[in-house]
DNA sequence: CGATTGTTCAACCATACGGTTAAATAAGCG
DNA sequence: CGCTTATTTAACCGTATGGTTGAACAATCG
């Protein structure tokens, strides 16, 4: 991937469900890559590597200490995707009010209709 | 990819800038694959892929009208990625009220100390 | 020092991605 | 019917992804 704009990598971040899960482990207190693997069934390389995605898009920053690395949670690049979603609330607010609509009709036809109310 | 959850397929679709502006047009206005693809410097099938993936994601539905497919956003899918992220929200917010007490506390000291101020 | 622990690096593998071109399919038009 | 237009499919290419294993590198411990 070229990755010209942070979104890229920060939403290419968040699409592996391994990933994510790291995150929400993040969010409850800093971990080191150990203990961030264990969860998963993967070998401690494989968690390394995905930890090294999150670094790239910078939601995870690392601090060295001894020969332990310890990761913690920068949520500050998700500002950004959650602003370009949220340029789309309106739609999916739009649809809920037509779904709201139609079941409005539904009730009111119901009401009107052959009652089928207990 | 396995594709396990929805937030895969969405952030996944999210991830592609061409994949993003495609979504930032739509959100316009329906459009056919062929308008969807002029903007790009991509041949038509690329953009037939990419528009896979945007339905994969459940974030455009296509209606074949005659010989052409008009595809139409459906945000709704996103709502889960913005529900997914906002849960970090405090974590990027918690960091600005530390900037904020940061530069508060910057702003004090000017104010006690050498007194830069104009 | 040597052994152990935590992590990365390197090589490799299978599969997916994003792109191409060329051919196939589908629908409107003369 | 044939021609054109709209789109997909198929085959391919180079590179990236997610995974493995085994070796290498650091740092701590005895």
């Amino acid at each position: 991937m070229v990755e010209q704009s942070p979104l890229d990598s920060v939403f290419h971040a968040l699409a592996d469900p391994t990933r994510r899960a790291m995150l929400q482990s993040l969010a409850e207190s800093p971990y080191t890559v150990g203990e961030l693997a264990r969860p998963f069934d993967i070998s401690l390389a494989a968690a390394s590597k995905h930890i090294k995605v999150l670094e790239r898009a910078g939601l995870v920053c690392r601090s060295i200490e001894g020969r332990t690395h310890v990761c913690s949670l920068d949520a500050a690049p998700m500002h950004a995707g959650m602003e370009w979603i949220r340029h789309y609330e309106r739609f999916w607010n739009q649809r809920l009010d037509v779904l709201h609509d139609l079941l409005a009709a539904d009730a009111a036809a119901d009401g009107r209709g052959k009652g089928s109310r207990p």
